[in-house]
DNA sequence: AGATTTTCATACTTATCGATACAATAACGG
DNA sequence: CCGTTATTGTATCGATAAGTATGAAAATCT
């Protein structure tokens, strides 16, 4: 009745399903979808081949659990809470900062799952890429929206565009991810932030 | 004497060097190390895989060689180009909108190889993935030391940050070659060349 | 207890990966 | 014409990729 089905009938798993998500997600998140084999998934997660197809079906569906993972736990949440500030422009700052920090958490691998995971590859992931496509422009789209509701409260000025907008702040967002990868330090980040948020200031009008 | 060798001894090379470097950097940019088989290189190239070993060494020695060519004879010349412009904001009002233009060139793959290439990758690419972040590095350092220059002759104001100013440059130029990479057109990017300008103006003191 | 159901562990399958062995071919110098 | 040198095409190598077949193990249900 609750999240978790009743009772179960054969022999019970031996594992947490989300914990050992959460172990393949970190190894996609490093390796990337194609830099990532099965082998590595099943060391990493502390189970066995079968019982990865069972739990997870496939690869590529693992990955798009870990995928959905990320963004629901993980820094895809930063991303929820920055829209609801009050102001667009403190929404702003809270993007930018907020994903200079988890880009460069020490505790994950550097930079962002959805810019890493698959940003070009061969033809047989060609779905994974395209997924990861859609989950940023969703996250754009998101920006944009909310932005459109700051012009029409007049937050932002008349003259202002929101879709520009919104894609000038999730360019600087990936081009801090693809920083973080390289080894960009956070201070770094907060740095290009600073100036992110300077074309800001000009542009809100 | 020249630069091509003198006279050869053995069976000729039935194929022209550059040209099938070129056909393979257009595979390597279109879908990454990793995501490029052998069989993908041959058939683009037009060559069997002895001889792609016996001119190029390995994959990732051709692969290596090819982005040598990205970055000599490609988009990296127009990198080089910008530097020379005269004054601070010339050459990043150059970097920026030559980047949005060749990040979109529909007779070339979207994005930036020293980007796409090999952004994460398994342990066996990590050499590639440390070769064009060293690359990418180097660009940046080439733009701060122009910055310096700039700042030096007065062009700069002289609280201006050249490090800082070169990454912010940096940041939204990688983050236009993910843009490209997911479908954004020319004029999506030039906006957001638009914007990041202004973020230059307010900072260039 | 015995039947049923599900998971686990080992070992395997097929396909493809990057890389080569080998012999035929095509140019050269003598 | 002959020996040398280098390239070409075919066919293949061992390693590894993703995915499974199979039977033992561990739980519940009757």
């Amino acid at each position: 009745m609750t999240g978790k089905e009743a009772v179960q009938k054969g022999r019970p798993r031996e594992f947490d399903k989300e914990q050992v998500l959460d172990k393949a997600l970190h190894v996609f998140w490093k390796r990337g979808y194609e830099g990532t084999s099965l082998s590595d998934l099943t060391e990493a997660m502390g189970i066995n081949r079968p019982s990865l197809y069972a739990a997870f079906g496939n690869k590529e569906e693992l990955f798009k659990l870990a995928l959905d993972r990320y963004l629901e736990k993980g820094p895809g949440s930063v991303h929820r809470a920055s829209l609801q500030k009050p102001t667009a422009t403190a929404v702003v700052e809270s993007l930018l900062t907020s994903s200079a920090t988890y880009l460069t958490d020490p505790s994950n691998p550097p930079g962002c799952l959805a810019v890493q995971g698959a940003l070009s590859c061969g033809e047989a992931s060609e779905s994974i890429k395209q997924a990861l496509c859609e989950r940023r422009s969703l996250g754009e789209q998101q920006l944009r929206q909310r932005f459109e509701c700051a012009k029409a409260e007049g937050d932002l000025g008349p003259d202002s565009d929101p879709a520009g907008l919104a894609r000038y702040v999730m360019t600087v967002m990936q081009g801090m991810s693809v920083q973080a990868a390289g080894g960009a330090s956070r201070a770094d980040l907060l740095a290009v932030v600073d100036m992110a948020l300077k074309a800001w200031s000009s542009s809100k009008s």
